[in-house]
DNA sequence: CTGCGTGCAAATGGTTTGCACTACG
DNA sequence: CGTAGTGCAAACCATTTGCACGCAG
């Protein structure tokens, strides 16, 4: 269970387990949309009413260096944070605010082969995202 | 001669030439790595002792609006101005906070044509941009 | 027990806003 | 001239920081 699964994570990181950095996980996994840090608060304060802001951003920021959150960058300067840690792409809405995790290991090969040929002058790549901004059909 | 480029452009968007712009325009144009607003307004007090901060902020949103600039948003909260409106992608450094512009049109080519055979389920693709991370060799 | 982690509140700093004044067209 | 644009300073607000206390290991 996911659950245990961060608690294990924790562990093995040296951090201890708390249920503060517990609370603030679920609360990013279950959100949906990439939550903002006020989105983590309101939903974590509903169990947690004591939880304090400094806090929040705190175990965000441990999370994202140990890398079990990743954070997501918009247009706005807002930041906002995804449990989902595997290499992957963003879905941005031209039109809202709405973010969508997008996987695709074919294209991430297509483009590996590319930059294997193609090298780019006085640069060695370490990773490659795309931001892919659009319109979601419905819903 | 770009000056002129840009009080053409003014016109034609039907905003009025001011030296507070021109000044903006050619410091975007003549700072390398995508500067900051900070940037551009030390390197404009040394001409225009009294522009204010704030015009500054209202000048760069304005011509972003107009598409005269480009954001750039790197993995820290600052936002960075570029002066090239036409596509292209970004080379960050993982240990700097140099950015690099990156044009590609075979790339470009080779990701468009990927995506006219794999479409995105509900999502209709406006712009992919690619966020390039990794380390320039000296320089 | 020991020090990492938390709560709290004040500080920070990039950006925005309101308004009177200026100058572009 | 009329209004878009500017200067100024205060306001905003997401995030950071410092410190005393509390709890996980």
């Amino acid at each position: 269970m996911t659950n245990d699964f961060f608690r294990e994570q924790l562990k093995q990181k040296g951090l201890k387990v708390t249920p503060q950095r517990v609370a603030i996980y679920e609360a990013v996994v279950n959100l949906n949309n990439h939550p903002t840090a006020e989105k983590i608060i309101d939903y974590i304060r509903r169990n947690h009413p004591n939880i304090a802001i400094g806090t929040v951003y705190k175990v965000l920021d441990s999370l994202v260096d140990n890398n079990l959150l990743k954070k997501v960058k918009n247009d706005k300067d807002i930041m906002r944070y995804d449990a989902v840690v595997s290499h992957h792409h963003h879905l941005y809405c031209s039109e809202t605010d709405r973010i969508e995790d997008y996987e695709d290991e074919l294209l991430d090969k297509l483009i590996n082969e590319y930059f294997k040929n193609k090298k780019i002058e006085k640069f060695e790549i370490q990773d490659i995202t795309l931001q892919i901004t659009g319109k979601f059909n419905n819903n």
